[in-house]
DNA sequence: TGATTTATATACCGAACGGTACTAATATTA
DNA sequence: TAATATTAGTACCGTTCGGTATATAAATCA
């Protein structure tokens, strides 16, 4: 694993032969990999490759190729959950902070150098859940964690009286989220972005009760 | 490929050693390796364990573990749209289709040795799709089929007044479809039928405008 | 400057991979 | 029953897999 040494964090060379690599550069870039080819398929080769390291380094770094994709794993999840707290603002009316939701997920999901790739969780994780049960625990947490986000942000909206439905925050929510998970999957499909964007304001709509 | 003679085709044996498998069940039991693994993570001798079926022979059939999952994607699409075809009915009111639609989808989900599995073309081929096209190009395939028996039926129900909506049958389809793309996943990431069912319901009521 | 520490780089390991010759078995046909 | 056709089964092919032993390079520390 990576360790820093307190020499180092506080500004002070550590003792060895310094890196060559940034370690969040060089995760960043694995997860690009895993990303693109899934977890299996993505060779340890094609790891070093897109990571500039060779393999007893990324060894050392992150552990076996299991550790390093969980690793990845994590460190999307942080990356997406700061995104959509940051789109779904309580300050905007309801509608307005979902199509933050929905148009930021459209832009981390059609990224990608060789073409839209969706989300990361569901597009790598999904496949090795029903074999890999510490992969489905970070799959599930993952899903569930956009829920009550989202769940958190229906409940302020009935609260308030910004929104009105028999539907429960907690079911609102679910079919929020599955509105997301299916941007994801279209758009690994290769769905345009204009259908995804049009789906996500289908689903703003009905959400919020709108037309 | 598996080839039939004509004499078979008539009833009488064919020329050489006869078949011990079944064409039809062991694509069936090759699929379900799949769907349990993945493409990728499933190897040769995974599928033909599955298949009662030894390497040469599997090879002989159905061509290589390429051409072989292409075919058990077929298969699957096969059944997926007559299992639609046969839930979304258009002679019970537009709610109940839908329910039907979606008790029917989360059976399928559910089912599976391993536990649940969800959909086998969102479980496997979405995470293929973006390096090899021709699987992407099934998959895209897989959600537009869909797509385009809901819109079918939005479009019946809008034109039959069953439904009052600003949102055309093209998007609400593709919301529909999206519901049921998150319940393939929640299912392969374990969440419960209670939680399937729930979120169904809720889908169902949002985009009939009841509640 | 020599010892120590840490990282890089090469080369290699045994195992598993997808795929295939080759042989044996089992049927029809002549 | 001999010839032919088709399948089943074994054993093996070269390649790639994930992972590691070993040697070298580059820094600090004493």
């Amino acid at each position: 694993m990576v360790k820093k040494s307190s020499a180092h964090h506080l500004g002070r060379r550590p003792r060895g032969r310094p890196r060559t690599y940034d370690p969040g550069q060089a995760l960043a870039r694995v997860t690009a990999a895993f990303w693109d080819a899934g977890y299996s398929a993505a060779s340890l080769e094609d790891l070093t490759d897109a990571a500039g390291m060779n393999k007893p380094s990324l060894y050392g770094a992150f552990g076996n190729k299991h550790a390093l994709y969980m690793t990845s794993l994590e460190q999307y999840r942080a990356m997406g959950r700061e995104a959509m707290r940051e789109a779904l603002s309580y300050e905007l009316p309801l509608a307005d902070a979902l199509r933050r939701v929905y148009t930021r997920a459209i832009e981390i999901y059609t990224a990608g150098d060789h073409g839209a790739r969706g989300c990361f969780l569901i597009g790598t994780a999904a496949t090795e859940s029903v074999l890999d049960p510490k992969i489905r625990r970070v799959f599930a947490d993952g899903l569930h964690e956009l829920d009550e986000q989202l769940e958190a942000r229906f409940a302020h909206a009935l609260e308030h009286g910004e929104l009105k439905s028999e539907i429960g925050a907690g079911d609102l929510a679910r079919v929020a989220c599955g509105i997301m998970n299916s941007l994801a999957l279209r758009a690994r499909a290769g769905d345009s972005r204009q259908v995804l964007e049009a789906t996500a304001e289908a689903g703003v709509r009905l959400l919020c009760r709108l037309g």
